[in-house]
DNA sequence: AGACTTATCTACCACTCGATACAAAAGTTG
DNA sequence: CAACTTTTGTATCGAGTGGTAGATAAGTCT
């Protein structure tokens, strides 16, 4: 084992904690004495495993994207494109209003815009994002040479078009809208997506 | 004319240099030094004129809603249901990317989540944001009643929808995405849109 | 002119921010 | 045991926060 004075608290439990906090009130907003208090440890014990707290907030995105992969996983192994889109509007809906998180998203509440000496936290959420539609984007790409999406149709765009209603029902969520709420939004924004094979019957 | 020493300051360019401050830091962000250099003044001059940083807020968000109204009006002036989301989803599409102001939507980038004291801030974007989709909402009963949406559509579903795409597109405009990304988030999600009248073609 | 009213400027308030110095505590190793 | 390594708690750092007191400037009133 290692030498030293063992550490008094379980580094994913804080983090959890810590994620929450930064979750609630952004980046900005959430303070060392809020984070501490919700981690029940002190600054230098923070300082020591983390760094700082923007160290502290790439462990908790870390984290955050762990969660995230396994509903990814979900979502991308859907059958069609279609499938692939429904998994993912109808697990947001759900996730953004999971009563044991604070409402809406981790990278769209992080913050969005930030004050002095943390001007680069926005960047770091955004590319965070961009991962996501990404992933969507490949599976799209994939989904048009097996022919599952007409020629015609734009992966690209269409993982856009996703990944921006994601981050709508992410501000949706976050100003208290309900599930229901973005279930229908998320009914909605399903008629935008092309059917190839199946009957492309319009939206209502 | 009133009585004392007249105001140095002109009051409306004054607010609009605070929108940009509070469009591109966040309420939070925003320090008492940004506001009163980008607006030419000392703070007793910001306190007697605005009370404190939520009134000078607030009053920024009055003017912001001057600038969108005649937006708004030129959308909700569409014939069709159909022609008044285009008009919407496009009108914002540019507005987001104006080089003039900041990327985005000061109502999404002023803050989603704020520090202690001033956890209302949230509340008062989200009002704000709520009346633009309000509006929406009672065009497209009107549509519908006119005929122009079908029987069985969600005018409610579909404001919603719309205001937020529209947030979404916010996001991805903060993060740097340009104007051209954001026309195509627009063209995709037109295709969400029903149409009555007109040939109802599949999307892509 | 001189009283009155309002705005502006300098300087500063109490407070909170993120971050740290230092010593005591709690382990392992010889 | 003593030497060593790491973590913990206390107490605090300098910088910056939103906001204000008090004197002065710049107008209008009688």
């Amino acid at each position: 084992m290692v030498m030293g004075r063992p550490r008094s608290f379980c580094t994913d439990k804080a983090l959890d904690e810590a994620m929450e906090v930064f979750w609630r009130h952004g980046y900005d907003g959430a303070t060392l004495a809020m984070l501490t208090k919700a981690m029940g440890i002190k600054p230098p014990s923070l300082y020591a495993a983390f760094g700082s707290k923007e160290g502290l907030l790439k462990a908790a995105l870390d984290r955050y994207a762990e969660r995230r992969s396994e509903h990814m996983r979900y979502v991308l192994a859907g059958a069609t494109a279609r499938d692939v889109a429904e998994r993912f509007l109808s697990s947001i809906a759900e996730s953004h209003t999971d009563p044991a998180n604070p409402p809406g998203c981790l990278l769209v509440q992080g913050g969005l815009a930030c004050g002095a000496g943390s001007e680069n936290i926005p960047f770091e959420l955004a590319a965070r994002r961009a991962q996501g539609e990404a992933e969507l984007r490949e599976r799209f790409v994939r989904a048009r040479e097996e022919g599952d999406l007409p020629e015609g149709s734009n992966p690209a765009a269409l993982a856009r078009f996703l990944s921006t209603v994601a981050s709508g029902m992410g501000v949706l969520a976050s100003s208290g809208a309900d599930r229901e709420a973005l279930r229908e939004v998320a009914l909605v924004s399903l008629g935008a997506f092309p059917a190839c094979g199946a009957a492309a019957d319009g939206p209502g």
